[in-house]
Parts: C-alpha cells; sequence; structure tokens
DNA sequence: TCGTCGTGATACCAAATGGTTTTATATTAA
DNA sequence: TTAATATAAAACCATTTGGTATCACGACGA
C-alpha cells in the first residue's frame, strides 16, 4: 500500500510527464515556459504538473504571480528501490547500484 | 518515441501488475496459478499479463493447454536506464550505477 | 487605478483503462 | 469418445485519463 511508489510510478507512466521532468532537470520553469515547449493548452501542463507534484517529482514555488517548478530528484527513489528488488536477475556489476541505492535512502 | 520505454513504464505504472512481476521473480506461473492469488477473474489477469508481455517484462511459453508466464528482468532496463540519466542528482556513490546499467545495456 | 499577465479551477469531452460476463477452442483425463 | 480443464477472445461497462474551453483572481506595470 506504498501510496508514494504508486504515485510515483504512476506520474513517469506519461511520456509528456517524463519530457517535463527531463526539462526541469535542466532548469527550473513556470507552467508558462514549459507550455510554450509543448503542442498543448496551459491547462494540459498544469494537470500534469499536478500529477507530478502528487508523485513527489517536483515541488513548486510561488514567486510573484509566478510558480516556480523545480525537479525534485529524490522522489524517484521509491522507483529505484523497487526495481533494485531485481538487481538479484542482472550481473554482478549491478549488485553495488542496489547498495549505493540502499546507501542512499534514508 | 521509444516504444519499448513507454511500454515497460506503462506496464509498470499499476500495482496489480507490479505484484504480478514480483510473483514472478520467485517462481513462474499459470494465469490459473496466479488468478489464485488476486480477487479478480482470469480474464482481468490474461489483460494485465498482455500488458507486461508488451512491456517486455515477461514471456509466454504454451505448454499443452497451459501457458507458463516468466520474469524477463531485462525488459526493466529501459526504464533502469531512463532513471539513470539523473544520477548526477544523486551522491556520487550512484554514479558506479549508472555505468554498470550502461556496460549492461549492449 | 486599470488593463494585462500568469495562474488556478471548473465543466466538459473522447479515448483509454481495469474490470466483468459470455462464448469458443484446444488439450487432457476418464 | 466425452467431460473437464486451461486459456483466448469479444462485448460490454464504469471510471480514469489527457485534453479542451471558459471563467475567476491576484500581481505587475503604465
Amino acid at each position: 500500500m506504498n501510496t508514494q511508489t504508486q504515485n510515483a510510478f504512476r506520474a513517469l507512466a506519461d511520456p509528456t510527464r517524463r519530457d517535463i521532468v527531463l526539462m526541469l532537470a535542466s532548469e527550473e520553469m513556470t507552467i508558462g515556459q514549459l507550455t510554450d515547449r509543448f503542442d498543448m493548452t496551459r491547462a494540459a501542463v498544469k494537470k500534469h504538473l499536478t500529477v507530478l507534484s502528487d508523485g513527489g517529482l517536483i515541488t513548486v514555488e510561488a514567486r510573484g504571480r509566478e510558480r516556480i517548478n523545480r525537479l525534485e530528484p529524490m522522489g524517484m527513489a521509491p522507483v529505484l528501490d523497487w526495481l533494485s528488488y531485481f538487481d538479484r536477475f542482472w550481473d554482478d556489476r549491478l549488485a553495488n547500484l542496489k547498495k549505493a541505492i540502499e546507501g542512499n535512502q534514508k
């Protein structure tokens, strides 16, 4: 019943949202700036941002009439953690990964 | 446009499907065996298995009238690969992970 | 102060999603 | 051969999802 894990997986399931995450990895952006880069309305982008926020993948800061959207990289931790269960199926080089993630997880 | 990445993310977005993946990590199972472990019809489980198969996360082998469903761990590689882009946001221990995955990706 | 700019929120819509029931088909067992 | 088993496939349904258009509102600038 880990809703954090579920919300993060759900947020990453949509290609537009993954693109947003990649864009925010380069620089923080307002909704308007993000909308300029997509062929959809501001309202649609806003909905995606809400899902990303629910998934813990971004944070939003109000600045005047603007809203600054920033990547929250640690929001991906639940996803990586879930995936790390399967490390044993890959080769030994990947075993290090699991330990690294677990060490990073709080 | 990477449909493999999209299909894998989509497949993992549903909690029932993630549970199936975990179950198949322990042992291969027929649809009937999987259905016994869920509170839903065989048809519903079958639909989830189709999505998982589309995502490259399982393989199905016909054996008589049964269908053996097996985990395909490398199906998660596109997901891990996408996520590895964000390694730079975590601490240095995670840098190893990225290299490991990339080495594994052929 | 007054218009405009950036955003939030709501109502609405078509399509996708996760489920069921029903019908059909191939394989196995008696 | 016949009945039971394991699955497939299709029709159907309610809800969710990804999008639009519209309206409301606080913040800024002239």
